[in-house]
DNA sequence: GTCTATATTGCGATAGAC
DNA sequence: GTCTATCGCAATATAGAC
């Protein structure tokens, strides 16, 4: 899977996007001079040009790589949908962590304020991202709802109930900057109210 | 209640305020320009200048208006807590239809872009907003719990929990321009469908 | 390096309030 | 009529894409 040696040029696109990624996610999209960009990743403006074109496909190209990195690390077609207390822990943990990873953080924020701008790239990341989660939290709650363990009136909105919760405060709060990331214990604390309340609320009785 | 007639220095305040509120809240800080908001607001830029000394005083300004709008409308003290299902619905509507209105997705926008430049205003904006609409849906939780009608470990954390479904995903979609706001028929669905789950949550069996 | 955009200021002309 | 807020327009200065 190590690829042997990057080439120089290799070495170099890397170098940007990563420089890139660094001052875009946390400064957005306006505030972020190509200026920045370079003091951080060394060499010449001549050079971002060469390889991007301009401002625009830069950017696009970070935030692409950055969303397409935290679907990855979702992973839930391997979560096993056997029993539903554990998957929706398991799934929620998982979520939790992408929400509050810096990068997703940066990417939100960068998402939300450049919406208009690059319409393109928000739907990506929505189907991608939210959109998918949600879709596929829904299929696995219409198992359930085969199996008789669960009883509600409309899986893909419960699976909606359920992401939005995990997301909840906490994430507008990091997001904004008003506290700092959550720890383990704080957040296994906020997963468990989560699905508790949540398995509650739609379990047979 | 009406005033007679505003001076002219209010009337071109007003103005003012409206123009650069419409233009912030659409394009963002940084996209914002004074020529733009004069192009709406007519008259000079030496008039925005001498009103409010510099671009940043401005936005500020408008934003924390705008954000006490909202707080005004959500009108929390004077929901009714005796049931605790209607006092949900209507609580829930109430969020809705703040949440769903574009001023506020416009000082949503602006604040999550602009958190690193102006963290004050954050703090005022969460505070007011999300962050009192949840305490105060915990007290009347606290209500509830104190009478025996639900059973939940932590209020607060519930509270949160509501206020997140609440907002969901549909916040999103329309923060970031993938849909349009929902029709009363559709907001009305989704209060239900979150009153019903998140009683069901809580409720003592 | 070039060129454009834009925040900020200066100042004489003008229009309403009194 | 005076007086003051407002206007129109030009000038300055800086930043940043390319």
């Amino acid at each position: 899977m190590v690829d042997a040696k990057p080439s120089r040029g290799v070495q170099r696109r890397e170098a940007l996007l990563q420089a890139a990624t660094d001052v875009f996610l946390e400064q957005g999209y306006a505030a972020t001079s190509i200026d920045a960009i370079i003091e951080r990743a060394g060499g010449s403006k001549r050079n971002i040009y060469s390889e991007f074109g301009n401002k625009e496909n830069l950017f696009t190209a970070i935030v692409a790589a950055n969303a397409a990195k935290a679907v990855a690390a979702l992973a839930i077609e391997e979560i096993d949908a056997r029993d539903l207390r554990s998957t929706l822990t398991v799934f929620g943990h998982r979520l939790m962590d992408i929400y509050m990873s810096p990068s997703l953080l940066g990417v939100y924020r960068v998402i939300i304020s450049e919406s208009q701008r690059f319409p393109a790239l928000v739907k990506k990341f929505y189907n991608q991202g939210p959109g998918r989660a949600s879709a596929r939290l829904a299929e696995v709650l219409e198992q359930a709802r085969a199996r008789g363990d669960i009883e509600t009136a409309d899986c893909v909105k419960a699976a909606d109930h359920f992401v939005s919760m995990i997301r909840g405060n906490l994430h507008l709060q990091v997001l904004v900057g008003l506290r700092s990331p959550p720890r383990a214990k704080e957040v296994a604390e906020m997963v468990e109210s989560v699905v508790e309340l949540f398995l509650r609320g739609v379990t047979a009785r």
